[in-house]
DNA sequence: CAGCTCATGTAAACCTCGTTCACATGAGCT
DNA sequence: AGCTCATGTGAACGAGGTTTACATGAGCTG
């Protein structure tokens, strides 16, 4: 068995050459399989081809090797959502929903990231950087729920749009992490949690007064009165956001 | 060092007489303490004041342990929802945000419990009897959501309860997770857990159109026509569900 | 190019934990 | 009194986290 460690020594020598970044990676995988707390720190060592001691030359503790994850997580999701915001286009309300189905579609594809986010039981603030990735990414939601706030009809008060960014950013957590991964995925559900977390957010936005038919505005100017085809004076498709009762 | 073991073992024989409930008692403490993840067997034991192999004849494992815990939270959770909920009294809305109001407090109160419910990587479906437990508890909010959907004002689609039952747990775990626990509980916000929540449920309810004004409906009857008193035609106190933008 | 230095890796050791196994104890029944 | 079985003990094993003393070699310095 030890051939393996000496053919690897050999490919490599004796200094790895990149070994924080083999080690990043290497936790990711087990992390994706088995979860941020079955993941050990010797495991991602003995994937890398190190011994279990050379992880410390670049992280403090194992601590510190997930919370790097997270950052690094946080600065991945905040790409993601930036780039589903795409800066309120085509319309508000239709690129809040996308960030919405970012938000999960992130959870969904890259469980290990989010694992290390938000169920790891790493503190945000035991690192500045982390803390400073995880307000970045925070920071696109609640600029979307400004330009929303902004969009508020008129008669109606206006939200608080640091409110509405909380609001649905637990909507979206909650959804993600009570059925959209891992074993939480195996409850029995009527519809997708996509699909779940789309009509939340349209009930939610609906509560607010924003019309919810897309047609009804476009690229962030006041919306027109609602015109004749948006159905039951509510804006909403007929149904409800939650499609046919079948 | 030992006189200590020793006298334990004086005041309580060899035999301790009440192993299992001392263990699950110590683990809730423990996990209260450092959560679910830094939780060790040998603590327990060694807070009940056995030997580290005693615990093996009570629980087949450490996720045993852990997944009873989980079992006898959600046995207490039922309790409080079904407290909180009082079968609809005084009016369905009241109670309905009663519900989610206890949601967090357990959430708060009992962090043992709710770490090792939801956060602690038991799978619900690792024992029936846990399963069993978490659906009974479940069937709160979806009975609730019942109450509520029957309610749906005339001429609006009726939602399912199933889906608003969903939607609720979502907005109180995401909440409680997020906002409301541990460390995630060190994040600045702009009003408290209970008000977020409670805010949101508002907003999403009257999303449905449901009047949120408690005063529009009594004892699950057909809510009346909107009395005059009832501001801007949505049934809301003016300022909406958040209060005063102060 | 020789030599030095420091970042980077290794091996060995220590502690804790989860878990198992052979054995001890004593509560309750016969 | 004696049996028996549930319950507890101690020792042992393997694994992981972490530290420490030592090894290696990449890159600078003269």
């Amino acid at each position: 068995m030890s051939w393996r460690k000496e053919q690897r020594r050999a490919e490599r020598g004796y200094h790895h050459g990149n070994l924080k970044e083999a080690l990043l990676q290497a936790a990711l995988g087990l992390i994706a399989e088995k979860g941020a707390a079955g993941f050990t720190f010797a495991d991602a060592a003995r994937m890398a081809g190190v011994s279990a001691a050379a992880p410390y030359r670049h992280f403090r503790d194992r601590d510190e090797l997930l919370s790097s994850i997270a950052q690094r997580g946080f600065e991945q999701f905040e790409q993601r959502l930036t780039a589903a915001w795409d800066d309120g286009r085509p319309d508000t309300v239709t690129a809040f929903e996308r960030v919405g189905k970012a938000y999960l579609a992130f959870a969904r594809e890259e469980p290990a990231f989010y694992n290390a986010m938000f169920e790891s039981g790493v503190p945000v603030d035991s690192n500045p950087a982390l803390q400073a990735a995880s307000e970045r990414a925070f920071n696109i939601i609640r600029a979307a729920a400004e330009r929303l706030a902004a969009l508020a009809p008129p008669g109606t008060p206006r939200p608080p749009a640091m409110m509405m960014a909380l609001h649905i950013w637990s909507m979206a957590h909650g959804v993600a992490s009570l059925f959209s991964r891992g074993d939480a995925a195996r409850r029995k559900l009527p519809m997708s949690p996509d699909e779940l977390l789309e009509a939340e957010v349209l009930i939610y936005l609906r509560g607010l007064g924003f019309p919810t038919d897309r047609r009804a505005q476009a690229k962030g100017a006041e919306p027109p009165p609602v015109p004749p085809e948006a159905s039951s004076g509510s804006g909403l498709p007929p149904g409800g956001p939650w499609g046919k009762p079948k």
